[in-house]
DNA sequence: TAAAGAAATTAAATCGATTGCAATAATAAA
DNA sequence: TTTATTATTGCAATCGATTTAATTTCTTTA
């Protein structure tokens, strides 16, 4: 009997004219013309007539429809996606909502819009050692973004030398395997501290956790700058955590238990500035008179602090513009070059 | 001729001992079976044979192999991804950094990590009427969360009431179609009054743009408190826009033009509070003992001003918790209750 | 007017995993 | 041993957009 053979493979090819259009084919359909049609006028191809084209879209519009992304990539072989990861390796306590990581993040949201990139956002707490290799094999992203080394750079370096697209914010490190854009941090140290003995600061602080690299970094172009200005001058370096509610306690603790009190601070953060000020507020000590504070980001709660806070400025905007720009030519299998920024002091009252 | 045939559709069925598995079929191939015995042994069905099923996995982690997630979509016809949104509506000048939706932000992915899912970023400004149309029928993901309402209330109604899967951060309307997780905003704002009278205060000023349907809650809130204190208190509304700088130079202008200053702020998140307290630094006015500050939101950055600012906690990481809950129960087409959580005051030195 | 060439369109294969149904193998019951 | 059951596996359709190769339609030019 003929109803018991297989169903058609066509579908049924009435219109039900007042059913919103859910596939390519049924533009196709209601334009009277192919499917394939439909996908080049749609992709602004020059090989269908104008005036096809422009009927084809028109009634795109008209349906609401848009093309099935699932479909479209499994075609294409490409995900549309980049994957943004934020490794919480040497800070345990530090949440992805911190500042620095969340303005860097919405420049990042924005440059990888503009080019109709979607962003897959990841907090990755490295316990094991292929987070990274695990996350990059799975296919879900056709790059990857990594914001900050933490204390994985030997993994970042694994894990580069055979997946291409990937670029790294942070430090640059000596013979690293991986693509970096970041800040000259030694400089950023170095600027900070200068400022401080230029004004006459001759007790020098450095509050931060030189676990990181970064960090480390600026740790050393302020050893640098008070090397090179042959002052007096010493350092007190307190390795505090980058979160807030840490970085008070710690440096309280710190001014009670020391008996000379510092008369700079460089803060490896605006976050741990904002905190040493607080701190020092509370200590009973006034910024700038009795003690100077340069905080480091400059994001926008830094000018928005009690006393404002100077501090060494690094380009987000464009930084994320180069970590987009940088990714899109190694998806493309172009090399690249790592980019360090300079770094500026932005001065205000709290110095 | 033979020659001019088709291309046979079947692949090459010769077996490169040592290529990468790619495909399900590789494996197949490897295993000596069909895909779909493949996809179903790793897929843990127990309708293939334990030995069979041990087999297929071992060869699939020996050969490095993941299946490709653009296929498993198109033929689920799931995503495995949560769309979040943040709607820049009425605030053109607001970033996507701002503060407040990044701490969200950051509870939601984790959130939905820990239920396997992806969490797709996309900062919008609604220029057209269908933003949000254009998103949920682009199939990138199976279901949306929008972090405050912003001005499009209308556009969310209109969505929400053909696409189920979708839950809003925002205050709630009366009316609304769309189903919406947040804080009693009226009681929040009346907490925060009803502490600066209680502390002596009688000329209260309101800072934050009533555009938004949260703020607009709180101003109300305000007011009702006042008027129930019978107290001869006066409220001075600002509209300030919610970034530190807008809100800084606004306060300022406010506080010069104004022959009366207000001994009691009530401010519409942490960051406009930070800016006020900035502002009343600079205008010579001491805080709390010339005029008391309450912010909104108790952000960590809360309590690193100077001084602590007092705020109307709203507790971020259960409103995560419920909005996630919410979407997947909803992904499962279940109905689901608006939740209403209750704010609290956060008593620190401000005030 | 016909042939040649360009332009526009269609048909059908393809991407890779999933799944309903059919087929076969293995086991139990008669 | 034969039949009835159940456990496994294979086949082929399917998801929806893209794209190559083939075909049809329209212009030119001889």
């Amino acid at each position: 009997m003929a109803m018991s053979k297989r169903p058609a493979r066509t579908q049924d090819v009435s219109i039900p004219i007042d059913a919103r259009a859910r596939t390519i084919s049924d533009i196709a359909r209601l334009a009277g013309v192919s499917a394939g049609t439909v996908s080049r006028a749609l992709s602004g191809s020059s090989l269908v007539k104008p005036r096809t084209s422009e009927k084809i879209r028109m009634l795109a519009t008209a349906h609401g429809f848009s093309p099935n992304i699932a479909a479209r990539n499994l075609r294409t072989r490409r995900t549309g996606a980049v994957g943004v990861i934020i490794p919480l390796g040497h800070e345990a306590g530090q949440h992805i909502s911190d500042p620095f990581f969340m303005a860097l993040l919405g420049h990042l949201a924005d440059a990888l819009t503009d080019r109709g990139y979607d962003l897959l956002l990841s907090r990755v707490l490295p316990s094991n050692k292929d987070w990274l290799a695990q996350f990059v094999d799975s296919g879900r992203v056709d790059g990857v973004i990594i914001i900050g080394q933490s204390d994985q750079s030997a993994v970042l370096d694994e894990v580069a030398s055979r997946y291409l697209p990937i670029v790294v914010w942070g430090g640059h490190i000596e013979g690293q395997v991986y693509c970096s854009v970041g800040s000259d941090n030694k400089l950023g140290g170095r600027l900070a501290t200068e400022h401080l003995i230029n004004k006459g600061c001759r007790r020098i602080a450095f509050f931060g956790d030189a676990a990181a690299p970064e960090i480390a970094q600026r740790l050393d172009g302020c050893r640098e700058a008070l090397a090179e200005a042959g002052v007096d001058a010493t350092i007190d370096y307190l390795p505090v955590h980058l979160t807030a509610e840490n970085a008070h306690t710690a440096i309280l603790a710190r001014l009670s238990e020391k008996r000379i009190v510092p008369d700079g601070i460089v803060a490896a953060s605006d976050v741990v500035g904002m905190s040493a000020l607080r701190a020092l507020s509370e200590f009973g000590l006034s910024v700038p008179s009795d003690v100077r504070v340069v905080g480091y980001d400059d994001l926008s709660i830094a000018a928005q602090t009690t006393p404002p806070l100077s501090s060494i400025k690094q380009d987000l905007a464009t930084g994320a513009a180069h970590l987009v720009d940088i990714l899109f030519r190694r998806m493309a299998g172009e090399a690249t070059k790592s980019v360090v920024m300079a770094p500026s002091l932005i001065c205000r009252s709290s110095t």
